[in-house]
RNA sequence: GGUCCCAUCGUCUAGCCUGGCCCAGGACAGCGGAUUUUCAUUCCGCCAACAGGGGUUCGAAUCCCCUUGGGACCGCCA
């Protein structure tokens, strides 16, 4: 039979990084055993809610590169067993509550919210379980009516077997659960509002997923669900996966007390999907060997559900940067430099001056011809800002943090401390002395020459008279990036072009006057 | 509190099923060093764990039991 797993989203949120490796894992194990993959909205909570938040969701999975075969699609549908948001199948679900209904395995509950919540106080005062008591299974016809005559709200509770209910995790082995502890269950508010663990289970039979690969969370929902099965007269041949969760540094479950953990917000500062993937799968999974790097498609190769990790795992940030920092250092410059333009243009550092599909961007300050960047299409121009953006390149964590790294290229005035120029102890006469050398030195290369090899050649040469190149060298990448750290004073000399150079030399020097 | 799940370096983990090759391997972080000044990269090194107690066995990180610890769930949310 054909593998089919889903993930089942509830569109109340943007979608974060637990529930995007929960999509990661069903994807994988889909794509590994050459089966489909659904994506089923799960939008039953009309309050809670939101279409941003099912389209927020959608990209993100479609960002990460995990496609689905079956599922919404703009404001379509593809796929054979749709639709595919729980709000369009009301009338599906309706269907087999009333069968349950007349059936006498469900039935309908007239207790009031309140008076559940007095009962589980008392039942949790004197140490049980709460768990509801069963006291509308017995009502009679008459007083069913009476009591709907009366118009006393009613939920739909289903009549739980008390008895153990046994599966087999593909993660943890056998699990069993005495459902004698557990009290009837409300499965739908009324008949045109079913609530999730009814809907689950018509939702997997109906789309014929083999596979339920989910969060550890959802574990104690699985004998619910299993009765349930029984009930409707679905064959119970479903394969359930509980996932480890993923904590935060509290090591509870990663939740929104931890923080923005959300796709889109890491997507913003600059997370390649890629490396958002790999740092997600090694998760609670691993190869067995000592490999860390994975692309989807070698993942792909590489999954099997038996080397998931039973134990949950905390979210480790520093990790994430690193495998992140690992691919950036490995892009193509361009590229590197076309992803850097948003995060430029929002910190000012670069202008917009066109629009329409040629759009002209010039950088402040550093070139006074615009560049031309056609967001789709060849020609792309981004040669100086790839001199800039390769220069850090290696340095970069995540993207957003090159504006604050390069800012100084695109700076007129550099605000730094005359102290900054001291390498070492040396005092304002020596300061001088190496900036005037340098300046003296710069100015004897031509134009036509003035590239990173020849600036380095000529500075090489007098630094190494001086015994410590540091005396030489460290005033002047001070000077021109007015920073503690920055790349080499060569690299970043050539970019910035002899003029500006040399410009930003002198105001070192006066500032040592 | 009840139920279920889990337990190797600070963190992610290999090893556990099929005991010996493990006085426990890798990675991130940290620390130290090298790499044509700083930062970073790269390379080298260091620090660092089988939760505890009982068994079983010639032998246990590996099997069994107990204890302890942690987590999840206990909704007319999903």
């Amino acid at each position: 039979m054909k593998v089919r797993t889903r993930f089942a989203p509830s569109p109340t949120g943007p979608l974060h990084m637990g529930n995007a490796r929960t999509a990661l894992f069903s994807w994988l194990f889909a794509r590994k055993e050459r089966g489909d993959f659904i994506v089923r909205v799960e939008d039953t909570d009309k309050e809670r809610s939101r279409p941003e938040w099912e389209k927020d969701v959608l990209s993100n999975l479609e960002w990460l590169g995990l496609d689905w075969n079956e599922g919404p699609a703009g404001a379509e549908d593809k796929g054979s067993s749709g639709p595919y948001r729980q709000s369009q199948r009301t009338g599906i679900y309706k269907e087999y509550l009333e069968r349950l209904l007349s059936e006498k395995k469900a039935y309908w509950c007239f207790c009031t919210q309140d008076e559940l919540e007095a009962q589980r106080q008392d039942q949790a005062s004197r140490g049980e379980t709460p768990r509801y008591s069963g006291r509308c299974k017995t009502l009679s016809q008459e007083e069913q009516k009476q009591n709907k005559k009366a118009g006393n709200s009613a939920v739909i509770r289903f009549v739980v077997e008390p008895k153990k209910v046994v599966f087999k995790d593909l993660i943890r082995g056998e699990v069993v659960f005495d459902m004698a502890l557990s009290g009837d269950i409300v499965i739908a508010k009324d008949l045109k509002t079913p609530l999730y663990n009814f809907t689950v289970v018509v939702d997997d039979y109906l789309m014929r997923i083999t596979h339920v690969i989910r969060g550890e969370d959802h574990i104690s929902n699985t004998p619910k669900q299993l009765l349930l099965q029984g009930a409707l007269g679905f064959p119970q041949n479903i394969q359930y996966a509980h996932l480890p969760l993923i904590l935060g540094p509290d090591k509870t479950k990663l939740s929104k007390r931890h923080g923005d953990n959300s796709v889109t917000r890491f997507k913003k500062q600059g997370y390649l999907p890629e490396a958002i993937v790999n740092f997600l799968a090694l998760l609670g999974w691993n190869p067995g060997d000592e490999r860390e790097i994975f692309s989807l498609q070698g993942l792909v190769k590489e999954f099997s559900l038996d080397r998931v990790q039973k134990g949950n795992a905390v979210f480790n940030l520093r990790r994430l940067e690193w495998i992140n920092g690992y691919y950036l250092r490995r892009m193509d410059k361009k590229a590197l430099a076309r992803m850097a333009v948003p995060y430029l243009k929002e910190a000012g550092l670069l202008e917009q001056n066109g629009n329409g599909e040629e759009q002209k961007f010039s950088l402040k300050i550093q070139k006074s011809q615009p560049y031309t960047i056609q967001e789709t299409g060849e020609g792309i121009d981004l040669e100086f800002l790839a001199g800039i953006v390769g220069l850090y390149q290696e340095r970069l964590k995540k993207l957003s943090e090159l504006v604050e790294l390069a800012d100084f290229f695109f700076k007129k005035e550099l605000n730094y401390e005359e102290e900054l120029l001291s390498w070492k102890g040396m005092g304002e006469q020596e300061i001088r002395e190496s900036l005037q050398k340098v300046k003296e030195l710069l100015s004897g290369i031509l134009e036509g020459e003035w590239n990173k090899e020849r600036i380095e050649q000529v500075l090489m040469k007098e630094a190494e008279t001086m015994g410590d190149k540091g005396k030489l060298l460290w005033p002047l990448r001070a000077a021109l990036t007015g920073k503690e750290a920055s790349a080499g004073p060569f690299e970043v000399a050539f970019v910035l072009g002899k003029e500006k150079t040399l410009s930003r030399i002198e105001q070192a020097i006066s500032k040592v006057q």
